[in-house]
DNA sequence: CTAAACTGTAACAAATTTTATTACAATAAA
DNA sequence: TTTATTGTAATAAAATTTGTTACAGTTTAG
């Protein structure tokens, strides 16, 4: 659950690292992204919480990235918005009377977190800086 | 969207795998998934559709697999369930007036092949056997 | 030193998505 | 020819995500 989490707090800080020496408001932010600055802000607590980002309250306050963007990995960004496996989970607890509804969840987890390896490695090749210059 | 389905599918397969020789009710299924049959009928068209099940209507009906589990890599199943991208996508549209806002999308589902074709490798190097064995 | 422009945060509302339920026609075996 | 089962549609309920409103607290600019 909770797609779209990812795309919004990279949108985030492409801007950020877009305005260096700036302090860059919510407002501005949900602008460009086309969402409310509400969730805009409740993004960057998390950005925050997870070292990516700064934020300056008050007057002509906003945020700021907290490190270099070549010191930002995209995989560090997928950890931040991580809430799930990549590969679901059952809501359901599925039986214990049976062998395989027993065990499967426990399967599936050691799958999925192998599979998250392989993308945490492929993302962690990419900085925030590289996907930044992509932008014309 | 759609967590989940991956879950289900991979249950679904795993027991028709434990059951070879047989068919095997969306009835039984659901029960050992714990979620409604119609769902698991459905999920169940989803992977006929794709070549990985089959089916038989009438009394005694049910489904088995359509092909040897050794030759079901976990990659077809993802695929058979992948419905968006692995690293979600924007619901609204970013501003295109912003330089960033302009772009991202393109940029992001770029990020977010590459990021699937790490995933597919890593699923592709299992298969629906492999998975099975490690029941007990 | 006060008004203005922000962030932080909570509470709630709306929209969307997922999951469940009910119902029943069609099919095929017993 | 009855029974168990799939296929499928329609609808309802639940869960999740997204948006909105409101406002206290903070900081800077004038």
């Amino acid at each position: 659950m909770n797609n779209g989490r990812f795309s919004i707090s990279m949108h985030i800080l492409t801007l950020l690292e877009k305005s260096p020496n700036e302090v860059v408001s919510s407002e501005l932010l949900a602008g460009s992204i086309n969402i409310n600055p509400v969730l805009v802000r409740k993004e960057i607590i998390n950005l925050r919480k997870h070292g990516l980002v700064e934020s300056r309250e008050g007057k002509s306050g906003g945020s700021y990235l907290a490190k270099p963007a070549k010191e930002i990995l995209l995989s560090e960004v997928y950890e931040a918005v991580r809430q799930n496996p990549v590969l679901g989970q059952n809501k359901n607890k599925p039986n214990p009377k049976c062998p395989v509804g027993k065990q499967i969840d426990k399967h599936l987890d050691n799958l999925s977190i192998e599979v998250e390896e392989a993308m945490l490695k492929k993302l962690g090749k990419t900085t925030l800086a590289d996907f930044s210059k992509k932008f014309n």
